[in-house]
DNA sequence: TCCTCTAAGAGAGGG
DNA sequence: TCTTAGAGGA
């Protein structure tokens, strides 16, 4: 081991790497050094004596739990590292699990649902009980049981629990309590966890059998949690457990990065540490290394807005960097082409790399506009997130033959396929079995291996006869071959892969490649040794499929170091670093999310959401917003996002964003693109222009047919100065119309006026310094 | 049972 | 705009 390790740290940093004993809260600020902090601090551990089995670190994504594996062992040097558990809550439960489910009635080769999964089986059970699946969505009822299992709520709990019912009756779905017991009873039968289940049922396992828990009490003598701020209540209780021996826990995060609430995280829990144990050690990670001073002032000046906070100062020694720039574009797509420009601009004039760029964006379905641009300028790139490898129907269905194969009671896995590839299975043939098994408290499976009894006969009966026998035969074949060699025959069993190599159109083709991947995955699993030790030493399929349940996209990371530039949500730029960021479509009702203003806990999350991203850049930080933007196909006009009036003006340069300027080419190459920034065909703006260089130019292009609704400003259209705007002045909005100011407020230099129009969409909060206001009457 | 056309609905997403 | 579910015809 490198006998210095201790040298590359700061004061707070090796605080908390040799704070050994006891309870340890460290509160890692963006940028602080916390993956460093926490690698280093098991090394310190094993140094000092600690046995690496004795260690349990929990993450939230493979991603890092790899990344902390790997930096491990470039420490310690050594083999030991293998020792660790180093792995995801879910990942590494599902290992304790596979040892003990039979305790709880489960078989040790449980199927693992995903949330696909998961939600037919709801779906199925709402349209058993003869609800209507419109009032009671799937997605919406399984997000209600996934909220109660995160709380350790149990069915019967939650039937019996007044408030919980409370709320049911009030949304007029009182049957949800119904279903989620059903539900439950499902998964059970099916042999089948989901990945609340995997949290839930660890704790029900560990509450139940007090040897179950002693053992791991006995083993885990050092817990390490990292994001501890998006632990939900079952993460909390489990650790709780887990821990309340030694007591040795240490968790990591950062209340003001906290932005998973709405799969049940509580930021409670962390605020709440300090009170869980006595004597908690708190070490405080403020120091940046990632940003300039610029974006970090930012950064600090609008998360000071929440209220509730841990106290942090995050600072840095970082030079000052450039002014955050600020633009304003007409429309999403010119949004896309500012950035597209800018990008190539910069790369031109500061050499920076393809790779060197991220376009963060609040939800999915604005990554269009930013690929349509890239590609047009030539500029490679790579969208994150979206639909995973194993989320694609070939691949799912490929695997649910794996899955039916290894866990006849897989229901799910059995729907299916049985009539993938078509061999004459219908709905109603699949309804029926339905029936019988519930009624002959069967399995599915074992409904159709019996097939002929229950009087199903002709081709039908052949069909599932031939079915049947073909999954036994694979099973048969599991026995003498691996994983990989049985995976190959069912792909020639069921002539998936000859239909797929014959579809020769673009998307069968891509069909026909994702199955050889899938393919090839298995066989790489098969051959390479594993790493993982202990419960994991064989090559089983029943492994291979746990492992790929519960691995995702992001952990691939093949594609990590290419040099394109990445597009992805906020959300999914968590713990990642850029030198140029560029967050886009800073708009009231995209971000903050128009379903998260509500209140202000939900407002406040958006906000940290706004902070992850700002955090994100390294040196140059580009924020836009547009007039107008394609919305479900159709034209929607927002306000400029409230989180660009809570930034600091001293680190912001909004000579991009004046009213109603038309920025279409690149921004922030030094000044000396002025030129071609603007289309000169545009009339002149008026005086409400903000007196940069650019005020010159240009306004909104007037569209050549307005759709209804869209005000065409008046020809004479001048914006007047908002200190001198009155409540109860008649007014003209250049997207609005014409209307009538009912209240200002805010500041003298950044008024808000509250104003009333009837034809451009009622009552709207105008900011007045972006939006402008033409004075048409001075009311009274 | 299979296939095609229409209509409704739409957030972020790890395991 | 894009995707997916369900209705209705072959």
């Amino acid at each position: 081991m490198k006998a210095n390790y201790l040298d590359d740290l700061n004061a707070p940093q090796r605080e908390a790497v040799t704070t050994i004993k006891g309870p340890l809260m460290i509160i890692a600020g963006a940028g602080s050094g916390k993956t460093k902090v926490l690698t280093t601090r098991i090394a310190h551990l094993m140094n000092n004596g600690v046995d690496a089995f004795n260690i349990l670190s929990l993450t939230f994504t493979n991603k890092a739990a790899k990344e902390m594996k790997e930096r491990v062992e470039k420490i310690l040097g050594g083999s030991e590292a293998r020792n660790l558990y180093i792995g995801t809550f879910h990942s590494v439960f599902a290992r304790l699990l596979r040892s003990d489910a039979p305790k709880l009635g489960y078989p040790s080769d449980f199927t693992i649902y995903d949330s696909d999964d998961a939600k037919s089986v709801v779906k199925t059970i709402v349209n058993e009980l003869n609800l209507d699946d419109k009032h009671y969505k799937p997605n919406m009822v399984y997000n209600r049981i996934s909220a109660a299992k995160n709380s350790l709520v149990s069915p019967e709990e939650y039937q019996h629990d007044y408030a919980i019912q409370q709320e049911d009756q009030r949304s007029s779905r009182p049957l949800i309590g119904k279903i989620y017991d059903m539900y439950a009873k499902r998964c059970f039968k099916n042999g089948a966890m989901d990945f609340d289940d995997l949290l839930y049922k660890m704790y029900v396992l560990l509450k139940g059998f007090p040897e179950v828990l002693a053992k791991y009490q006995h083993k885990f003598k050092y817990i390490m949690i990292d994001e501890y701020q998006d632990t939900n209540p079952a993460q909390y209780e489990i650790v709780k457990l887990l821990g309340a021996v030694h007591e040795n826990i240490c968790v990591v995060g950062d209340d003001a990065q906290s932005i998973y609430s709405f799969r049940g995280a509580t930021i409670q829990n962390i605020l709440q540490f300090e009170k869980d144990y006595d004597d908690v050690k708190v070490v405080k990670l403020e120091q940046n290394y990632r940003s300039t001073k610029s974006i970090l002032n930012v950064a600090n000046e609008v998360i000071s807005k929440n209220k509730g906070q841990i106290e942090k100062n995050l600072w840095t020694d970082n030079h000052e960097g450039e002014k955050i720039k600020l633009i304003r574009t007409n429309t999403d797509n010119d949004e896309g082409k500012v950035v597209a420009d800018t990008i190539s601009e910069q790369k031109l004039r500061n050499h920076y790399d393809n790779k060197d760029f991220c376009i963060l964006y609040r939800t999915n379905a604005q990554s269009r506009s930013f690929e349509e641009n890239l590609r047009r300028s030539a500029i490679p790139y790579r969208i994150y997130g979206g639909l995973s490898f194993y989320q694609r129907k070939e691949i799912k269905d490929f695997i649910a033959y794996l899955r039916v194969i290894m866990n006849s009671r897989d229901e799910e896995a059995i729907k299916r396929i049985i009539n993938y590839p078509v061999r004459g299975i219908g709905k109603t043939t699949i309804e029926k079995v339905s029936i019988y098994a519930n009624d002959q408290n069967m399995t599915f499976w074992e409904v159709l291996e019996r097939a002929k009894e229950f009087g199903f006969k002709g081709g039908t009966l052949e069909a599932i006869d031939g079915f049947v026998t073909m999954i036994q035969s694979f099973r048969v074949m599991l026995e003498k071959h691996n994983a990989y060699e049985v995976a190959v025959q069912v792909g020639k069993s069921t002539n998936i892969v000859k239909e797929l190599f014959n579809d020769k159109t673009t998307e069968g083709l891509a069909r026909y490649e994702n199955i050889q991947e899938l393919l090839n995955s298995i066989k790489e699993f098969t051959e390479t040794p594993t790493e993982d030790g202990e419960l994991l030493d064989d090559k089983t399929l029943g492994i291979y499929l746990q492992q790929i349940t519960l691995l995702t996209d992001a952990d691939n990371g093949k594609d990590e170091d290419s040099n394109v530039v990445k597009l992805m949500t906020i959300h999914a730029a968590k713990g990642l670093e850029f030198p140029i960021v560029f967050t886009v479509g800073l708009e009231e009702s995209l971000f903050p999310s128009g379903m998260s203003i509500n209140s202000r806990e939900e407002l406040e999350e958006e906000r940290r959401l706004f902070y992850v991203a700002v955090t994100r850049a390294k040196t140059r930080l580009f924020l836009t917003y547009a007039n107008s933007r394609y919305r479900f196909g159709q034209l929607q006009q927002n306000e400029p996002s409230r989180f660009l009036e809570e930034m600091p003006e001293e680190f912001i340069d909004r000579s991009y964003a004046g009213g109603g300027m038309r920025n279409t080419g690149p921004i922030g190459g030094g000044g000396a693109s002025w030129g071609n920034m603007f289309d000169k065909k545009k009339a002149p703006a008026g005086p409400g222009a903000p007196a940069s260089s650019a005020s010159s130019s240009a306004r909104p292009t007037p569209r050549p047919a307005a759709p209804a609704g869209y005000h065409v400003p008046s020809a004479n259209f001048t914006a007047d100065d908002p200190a001198t705007m009155e409540a109860g002045m008649d007014v003209e909005h250049q997207k609005f119309g014409f209307g009538k100011i009912l209240s200002l407020e805010g500041a003298i230099n950044n008024r808000i006026a509250t104003v009333m129009f009837p034809k451009g969409g009622g009552e709207k909060k105008i900011m007045l310094n972006y939006a402008k206001l033409m004075i048409v009457r001075n009311g009274g």
